[in-house]
DNA sequence: CGGATTTCTGGGAGCGCTCCCAGAGTGGTG
DNA sequence: CACCACTCTGGGAGCGCTCCCAGAAATCCG
């Protein structure tokens, strides 16, 4: 030791007050000569917060995690954890998840990608587990960070009626995820008179996308723009356009969402809605671990802007 | 309690031998009764392994986090790991990461995505903490799993020349991965007798495959064909091809590497190298618990076969 | 059927911390 | 100068497990 006692040392690690300088010194100094590393195990036994948080990945085998959404969400949770926390990262379904999460071996958990009226969150925070859900949640009352997913479908079907088109369509995505029916909502908004009856839903995959389209040209020939509610299934309604002829975006407009790093490369180049997903990431932690330390009056869920990101399809 | 004492609740949970089967019963059935869980904390601090390994992304802001192979692998890692064993997730760099991994945090970590001489699994190594390289490294001599690239190149390149096309160009990947020299050796090896001059390298964007191409374009207007080392960098390419106006496949054969979910739905469908990620991820995570648990005479490095798909580009 | 083995079980010690309490030192106030 | 703050420090207890050892019970052997 540094001649100090291991109170001493765990205030100073811990940053708690009445400590003497010249004693913080010495115990900075011993730890820097030491390589001392304070073991994550006894800390948390013998406190009471077990210094983790939980990823609940609620989707075992699947697009989630493949999509580059999942990775900027990644990076801004790691971003935003400091690093005494860690991130410990688990797949739903496990048949003791619920058990696992509530018992005390994390301080708290973020779910990501939620399908249906999954109970998870709900359960959880009933438990009094400290929770935040990344996509607003179809079922349950639980904080939760979403991207203004509504408004961002509103203005990119007002930028497509403002081009003059009149037979707008509409790739939604799954009804059963709120990202899903919010962008679908913002769409019919947007179409306020224009006959709303053009959408096909699909799962968000390329070939998904490409099926929709499909089904979309078929009933109505002479569409003249369609909004897509993903980059990523964009790309397929992109091929299906090209294989029927049409021109992008001469005789079929069309915008996506996400501005994911495809958008830009996509032939044409995409006009899509950009939402920050490292911010979505950084907003999650943010507002976990806020509640963790207690804080006072914070919103129960938070809504991130998007923008309109204009390049070539519309 | 179930009428027994802490030890033989203990030796039920680990599974060791010695335990009566009314005993085991009783506690099996208490467990349930009560929602038990273990503290992992507390298993950690008194047993000497840290039922936890880390999974170490060594590159913050990046884009192997966004590329869907990195998922893939995330999956494969979480579905061989055992329930017992926590993943922890961790960006390099971090000042403190080779103390913290070191310091028996956790019983091995996974690395990927090393770029150049990256001394760090190396260092871990050294230190005796169990490691595996996801990806060849560079530098050091540290057990590793990696697809065939060489192979995988090989046999594109291969399948090109008996098209019958002759000048064949390469987008090869960055210069300080093994992922992108492996690949180039593969395509070099497979041009035998043809000049094998046309290289450019790029990173693993869509925009870089495409100014690559273009500039490939630029030196040899006369190219048939070209492999492009990774299926996301083919989409950029795709892009400048169609804007040259060249047909693929007729007047430029185009194979790709990977065989993410882009290379079906490009326009046109991507003749590609398939790897199988998350059988990737699952091998990475079972070398390292076969070393945790003492085996053998385990390889020291592992090469995952891939396979050619034919589409329509090439 | 006694003794040697083997199977099973319980209790003690201790992993490396944090929390709490008590005591030593320092300064300010009536 | 006694008294009461207040700041700082050290030591004890204990977090929930695993490991080890010793003793009880069951089984085997000549």
């Amino acid at each position: 030791m540094a001649g100090v006692s291991r109170s001493t040392v765990s205030r100073v690690i811990n940053g708690a007050p009445h400590v003497s300088a010249a004693a913080r010194d010495a115990v900075h100094r011993a730890i820097a000569r030491l390589g001392y590393s304070p073991n994550h195990a006894a800390r948390t036994l013998a406190g009471r917060r077990a210094n983790a948080i939980a990823l609940v990945v609620s989707e075992p085998g699947s697009r989630v995690l493949a999509d580059p959404f999942f990775a900027g969400v990644l990076r801004g949770v790691h971003a935003e954890l400091a690093g005494q926390t860690q991130l410990v990262l688990m797949m739903n379904p496990s048949d003791d998840l619920v058990a696992y999460l509530s018992g005390g071996h994390v301080d708290g958990a973020i779910v990501v990608s939620l399908h249906g009226e999954d109970p998870l969150p709900q359960l959880l925070h009933d438990k009094g587990l400290p929770i935040v859900v990344g996509g607003r949640p179809l079922a349950g009352a639980v904080p939760y960070v979403d991207s203004d997913n509504f408004n961002g479908a509103l203005e990119a079907t007002r930028h497509l009626v403002s081009l003059g088109r009149t037979r707008i369509a509409c790739v939604a995505g799954p009804r059963d995820m709120a990202v899903g029916r919010d962008r679908l909502s913002g769409w019919r908004r947007g179409m306020h008179g224009l006959p709303a009856d053009l959408v096909e839903h699909a799962d968000f995959t390329p070939q998904d996308g490409a099926k929709a389209m499909a089904a979309l040209l078929d009933r109505a020939p002479d569409l003249d723009a369609v909004f897509v509610a993903a980059d990523i299934m964009a790309l397929g309604a992109l091929k299906i356009l090209h294989e029927r002829g049409r021109r992008v975006p001469e005789d079929v407009a069309v915008v996506g969402f996400d501005d994911s790093v495809l958008a830009a490369t996509a032939v044409p180049p995409l006009t899509t809605v950009r939402q920050d997903v490292e911010r979505f990431g950084r907003t999650l932690t943010w507002r976990l671990l806020a509640e963790l330390n207690g804080a006072e009056g914070l919103p129960p869920s938070i809504l991130l802007p998007t923008e309109l990101v204009h390049r070539d399809s519309a």
